[in-house]
DNA sequence: GACTGACTACTACCTTGGTAGTATTACCGC
DNA sequence: GCGGTAATACTACCAAGGTAGTAGTCAGTC
């Protein structure tokens, strides 16, 4: 069935399919320039890290000319939502608000932050 | 300095770093015992991950009679202060209420948690 | 038609987490 | 003092992430 273990993604598996989530498709060389900025990475090094990540299903690609453009096989909702509950659940024991409580009291937040976040809850609420 | 990679805990050494917050410190039997279950591991596996742990500075021990005490070198609010903040920054570049919000809007949320997150809301909005 | 440049394929290597078996040591009870 | 038992020490392995060099290929250019 599906694998469970959407939420193992490195870090630069993540930040790959960030790029690839952003752009909807790339070539090497575009996730390679998009990295570029803050990482120093070789070329050929996204090249295999691409290669791996459609191995473990993360993405496919489809060929265009003599390039491969890649495309991210996983949602970023469904990444993200994995990653986030699985978070929850090793360090909150799958308590949500021990997680929000944990994130506001050690993370320096701004006024409109806790405007927007009441808003967020109010709204939610209302819901259901 | 203080080394960053705080928040680069395996599962496994995040359950038994858990452990031993929980009882201050602890035989190797101990982690074994409180870990066992769930997980049914050889104790030569949670003697080998303590000893790794050690290396890594996550931990620290003391011998008494012939067993060895194991004792955390983290704070477990640091830990998880740490593992948050990677989190959030990772996924959604720091940004608390996004993070609050991709929370609230995948997971099931009780009434009962809302008005729980409510409360933390307004205290903190109090508070400042 | 040989050359260059852009790409992918292959291979290799290091680190870390996880898992556990075997060896060694040292105490405790008889 | 001898044997069993409970601990640690050592060693080994595997998988996965990360990083990158080298080899092979192919297409377009002069």
């Amino acid at each position: 069935m599906a694998k469970q273990r959407i939420h193992r993604l490195g870090d630069l598996q993540l930040r790959i399919m960030q790029v690839l989530w952003k752009q909807k498709e790339a070539t090497v060389a575009a996730v390679h320039e998009a990295l570029g900025r803050d990482h120093d990475l070789a070329y050929t090094t996204i090249a295999t890290m691409l290669r791996k990540m459609e191995v473990r299903g993360l993405v496919t690609h489809r060929a265009e000319g003599r390039s491969f453009i890649y495309l991210p096989k996983l949602a970023e909702a469904a990444v993200s939502r994995s990653m986030a509950d699985h978070w929850v659940d090793r360090l909150f024991a799958g308590s949500l608000p021990d997680a929000v409580n944990h994130l506001l009291t050690t993370r320096e937040v701004s006024r409109e932050e806790l405007r927007q976040l009441e808003k967020l809850i109010a709204e939610r609420r209302r819901s259901r």
